[in-house]
DNA sequence: CCATTCGGTTCATTATGTGAACCAATGGTT
DNA sequence: AACCATTGGTTCACATAATGAACCGAATGG
């Protein structure tokens, strides 16, 4: 692996949960050597990508990131035009619509939208890194990916969130046959035990997949019903969203096959 | 300098003018080898930090960017970065120092710091609404508004707080033209008698202006050394609180204009 | 149809990054 | 107060990993 690799794989450590590490925290987390770790957090300090708080303390992500980001939304209003479908996503479904983003063998959310028709709704968190196996979003996304992806993501330690993740590499594979054949993926507990939720994936110019929509729906409320809407829904959205990032559905991609899988 | 670093400051190249850049093109703005370049770029690309638009296409910015901004924004919180830019300006100046915020059309006070280097002191009022026209803050701000929004202002009633309260909407204007040329508002005793201060606008990601950054001093105390200090940090400090924001000033701001850091 | 661009690749050279060991400082335990 | 286990940060001999001139094939375009 590359420095400049190692240094960016760094900024991944960071999470809501953990904004600040310190040095000798995040050598451990990177199993990297902690005078490899300190050079390459001064580097990153000296750009802005991270800051210490005080002095001799913690470190913590810097502004740079936001100068970029606001740079990014500039260029590409993606998170404009992702917030309108989930919008609309949502109110068509009475239910929770988020969507994540593929980032090299990462998923992860980008925006999401509650609705309030209901008193209760999957909340979502910001930020998130999405498991590929144990979410809807996940699944989409990977029978999408090119098949070395896939072995790399099945090859690693696949977490059991709860006892309905599937964790077996041949389960999974099989449920990634049953998303190419519908072109939409499904999760029920996968994640969290009582959220029922639904994802399409999401294509760019080159037809590769660059991540997913998703509705997610408390289970105690599915019912074949509200099952056929969100599919309805989700599948018209998502092409549309596709269709106007500028991307394409690849060929082998179930368009418009049926409404009711 | 390191391979990080170099790595990091290709990004710098990406702006509002040229959100996209080619491998050659990039290669020359960073003055690095062409191979280097590409493997830099690589690199980042494989961590998302770059994306190519097309089939061998430019560069531009990619997603991660966004996901790390969005970590940065829930760890670190406005108020905080208020908090320790004030505490410095306050530090430098040996003044009070305060931070305002556009909210909607009001002007309202999001937090203040004292020094304790003088036995007199400016004293502030929590979560005080500023008029426009009675203050260095409303005046900094109000100079980079739309200008309906200054013309909204400027037809309601102007309180005449203190005899030197400027409230003839030209002689404001004027004062607005003023702010324009320097980037730092001035008021002597329009809000308080004895207060002078001076202060400068911040402006976000859409170098729209979100609020602006003051120090107040006794009038007794003003003294061109001290103004010229007081004038000289507060422009360093806002720049660089309103780059920590992830914003930009405005091109027609004034940034480097004067003053011999 | 030649001349430039472009993005991307190769490979010998060496500059650059690496990590075990080592500080000095801090803080909790006994 | 002596102790031990931490912390963030530094050093330096060593070898890995970055470098850049030259090269490629594919688009451009005059």
């Amino acid at each position: 692996m590359g420095t400049v690799d190692k240094a960016l794989s760094l900024l991944d450590h960071f999470s809501r949960a953990q904004p600040e590490i310190g040095l000798s925290d995040m050598a451990r987390r990177s199993g990297l050597n902690k005078a490899t770790t300190f050079r390459l957090l001064a580097a990153l300090q000296a750009q802005g990508f991270v800051e210490q708080i005080g002095s001799g303390r913690e470190y913590r992500l810097g502004p740079a990131v936001l100068r970029l980001a606001a740079l990014r939304e500039a260029a590409v209003p993606l998170r404009d035009m992702a917030a309108t479908a989930l919008q609309s996503l949502s109110d068509a479904t009475g239910e929770t619509a988020h969507l994540s983003l593929l980032q090299g063998d990462r998923l992860s959310m980008l925006s999401y939208v509650y609705s309030h028709r209901h008193g209760t709704r999957v909340m979502m968190e910001d930020a998130q890194i999405l498991a590929f196996h144990a979410t809807s979003s996940g699944l989409a996304v990977l029978a999408f990916c090119p098949p070395d992806m896939i072995d790399r993501v099945l090859q690693a330690p696949l977490e059991k969130r709860t006892e309905d993740t599937l964790t077996d590499p041949a389960a999974i594979r099989a449920a990634l046959d049953n998303v190419h054949r519908s072109g939409i993926a499904e999760s029920v507990g996968g994640f969290e035990k009582d959220v029922h939720s639904h994802a399409m994936p999401l294509f760019d110019a080159q037809t590769r997949v660059i991540g997913a929509m998703a509705v997610a729906a408390p289970v105690a409320r599915m019912t074949p019903d509200l099952k056929a809407l969100i599919r309805r829904e989700l599948r018209h959205h998502a092409t549309d969203l596709t269709r106007a990032l500028g991307g394409f559905c690849p060929d082998n991609f179930p368009v418009n096959r049926d409404l009711k899988d």
